[in-house]
DNA sequence: CTCCAAACCTATAGCTTCTGGAGCATTAGA
DNA sequence: TCTAATGCTCCAGAAGCTATAGGTTTGGAG
């Protein structure tokens, strides 16, 4: 028997977080107190912990909702789980690519070291004239 | 004389983004036709055309006023400038690192290959077992 | 048993950065 | 002059929460 306090600190997913989940249907609603205060036993707190954990790994709603479907049916195969896993795995490669570019350019930008006037300051010249990147963005 | 569609096409921003912009204060209220349409001159684009680039590169829209409001003031030191775009780095390679770890993690996540059942698959085991991760998150 | 602070409840709004739609007006070219 | 493309305003939605207001319940101390 945990409060929603309670989950949230053996989780940590804060309190407004769980709620949201349950209005999303991540989770199910949960029984309560005769005072209406919701009540959670083990399974939903392995349920939320699996969620939060698929959160920290940048997963989305959708997909955790899919792989938590998918979860329901052990007999079935599991190819679909693999495919959103390999999927998210190419989308966060994507975003590391595009963040070293940034990177790069970012570093060729900050080459101002910011002693003298705006006027020909590096960082607002490379924003205002795009032809001075490197890269093709 | 541009109208917003023309400018749209010019510097990449989609035209309700720009009215989006003008709400923000990004961009100035341009003159109007008789019939109330915007009408904008060259040098509206060029400020579009630096906020445009500065939003490739991950700047907030904080940030982008920030800049914009320096460069109004060429004979300034830029010492601010280099700052925020100094700040805006770090955070970009903070991002990366994490994104690293992410890819580390998810790489191990998809060694399942497929080809059992969801009762057995890495996938959904590691996502509802936080210990078996290598990493820390 | 009584009291009170901490925790809980619902409902609603806000954050960020746009994006899209409805319903109507203007513009530019044939 | 006609009409298709474009423009206008206002409003809602997306993602994933977070915060606030105003009220109720709970659990432990005295």
């Amino acid at each position: 028997m945990y409060s929603i306090g309670d989950l949230s600190r053996r989780t940590g997913v804060k309190v407004p977080t769980i709620r949201y989940y349950e209005q999303m249907g991540l989770i199910a609603a949960p029984e309560r107190s005769e005072g209406n205060q919701r009540r959670y036993e083990k399974p939903e707190l392995e349920r939320l912990a699996f969620i939060r954990h698929a959160r920290d790994l940048g997963l989305s709603i959708e997909s955790i909702r899919d792989l938590l479907a998918l979860s329901q049916h052990p007999e079935r195969p599991c190819g679909e789980a693999d495919r959103i896993a390999k999927e998210h795995l190419i989308t966060v490669r994507e975003k590391i690519a595009q963040l070293q570019k940034l990177e790069r350019e970012l570093e060729r930008v900050v080459a101002c070291n910011g002693d003298h006037t705006i006027g020909d300051c590096y960082v607002i010249r490379a924003l205002a004239d795009h032809s001075m990147c490197g890269s093709d963005h």
